[in-house]
DNA sequence: CGTGCTTTTGAAAATCATCAAGTATAGTGG
DNA sequence: CCACTATACTTGATGATTTTCAAAAGCACG
């Protein structure tokens, strides 16, 4: 459920000049769409924010005044039913971008998984910035494409999938961004997946109940295909046998 | 299953001088950002092309050389499982933009429900198109944003909802698009709901079996909420007490 | 008026959810 | 440092929704 505490700190715009320089999240967002020369002006728009673990920063059906950039943490995306049904619809870390909607109210909810810090850029001003930088709309676009595809995977998953097909994707996919940029083909030896999210979490990601997550893990388990280390360690023990059961294969 | 005939036909280019001009769909497309000027221009890139009801013209996995606007028709866009299980993304119409995408190979099949013409645009061709129209890009911008709305809502729906929740977010949604431009709650009476794709097409998109979507009608019928007119037309009796169900308030 | 298809309906089976209890783990305070 | 508590996770038994298997009914078409 979605916590409701107190407002998120507003942080001092930090004393450098130009925070966006500096900012470790450019080359992981959008913004690396902006030249040097102009930075000075996003940062004028950004409202440097942030929220503790489990406080929620963006709640579903409220006006939607902002556009977020996530510049550190981790948070969970999601939708609820009126009697408290959860679909998590994405976990997003650094550098993801948030708010990419036509609405005027936002159609989901974000609340930080660990202390997430955020740019905010209210929504008209972001609009004509937009309008100045043609590559970093491009940038958007490819963005919202993207996700377009993982949301279609995502459903194929949700709607077709058994118990142990969707624990098997969650894990290869959770492989494939362990480090971006790390070729996702050298699985040879044993793997160490992390999940830093509870089971509840999961099992609000795949349509499923926490007993049936932790029931088809330890089934993953006693057939060799991985090894749990920890409940929120995962060791990969059998890729490819994980990857046909994953896609249906089995 | 995705039909694997022979490639669909291309047409002549229209006589005319400038088909994007006259094209009906133009008003109800990402080509409406294009100003009348520029017209030839567009309609220099798209190749029309047509495909019979039942044909596919996009096949998941293939190489990604073309978008596709729809311009008459409609179809159903889909993922499949090895062994042949499919889940439904969505099913398009007119004026619809399809194969945004940064993979290099389409993300899913899209097959013809009824005989669709598209117009087909080489990736390279577009994306320098779009570098002069950013007006054009913004629109898209616009389309990948409302449908990943739509594809969070899905997830909530496949991962979520009851069989006769699913039906009945299906049914009120119908509604919400019969006609483009009609006020959503004008339903204060009984209200025609055209179903024109086969029970196999809902199942697969509402992630259930064509048994249970026909036991899920039949009984949203016995309690009064809908009459069936025929396989394919759907009476919404008591749309408050559906839209109840789908939002899960009973 | 068959023939082939889609849809509906029925009975049995299966997967997953629910209810319930037990085990581990982390954090707290004595 | 150790008990104690709270929380998360795991495991078990039962139950419900949905699927599967099967057959009948409705419709379109030749």
């Amino acid at each position: 459920m979605a916590s409701r505490l107190t407002h998120p700190v507003v942080l001092d715009p930090q004393g450098g000049i130009d925070p966006c320089a500096t900012c470790e999240a450019r080359q992981l967002s959008v913004c690396n769409a902006i030249a040097d020369a102009d930075l000075a002006r996003l940062a004028s728009l950004a409202v440097v924010s942030e929220a503790p673990a489990g406080r929620s920063f963006i709640d579903e059906g409220e006006p939607a005044d902002s556009f977020f950039n996530i510049t550190a943490g981790s948070a969970k995306l999601f939708k609820l039913l009126r009697d408290g049904r959860r679909q998590i619809t994405g976990f997003v870390g650094v550098g993801h971008f948030l708010g990419l909607a036509v609405s005027d109210t936002y159609a989901f909810s974000a609340e930080a998984m660990e202390p997430v810090r955020y740019c905010r850029f209210s929504r008209g001003k972001l609009r004509k910035l937009l309008d100045d930088f043609p590559l970093m709309e491009k940038r958007l676009l490819e963005v919202a494409a993207t996700e377009l595809v993982a949301a279609q995977e995502q459903m194929l998953l949700l709607g077709r999938k058994t118990a142990r097909e969707r624990l098997a994707s969650f894990l290869i996919a959770r492989i494939g961004l362990g480090i971006p940029g790390a070729p996702p083909c050298a699985h040879q030896g044993a793997t160490r997946v992390v999940l830093p999210m509870s089971r509840s979490d999961i099992a609000d990601y795949l349509g499923l109940t926490i007993e049936t997550v932790s029931r088809t893990l330890t089934r993953l388990r006693l057939d060799g295909l991985v090894a749990l280390d920890s409940p929120s360690e995962v060791v990969v023990v059998d890729y490819l046998a994980l990857e046909r059961v994953a896609t249906g294969m089995v």
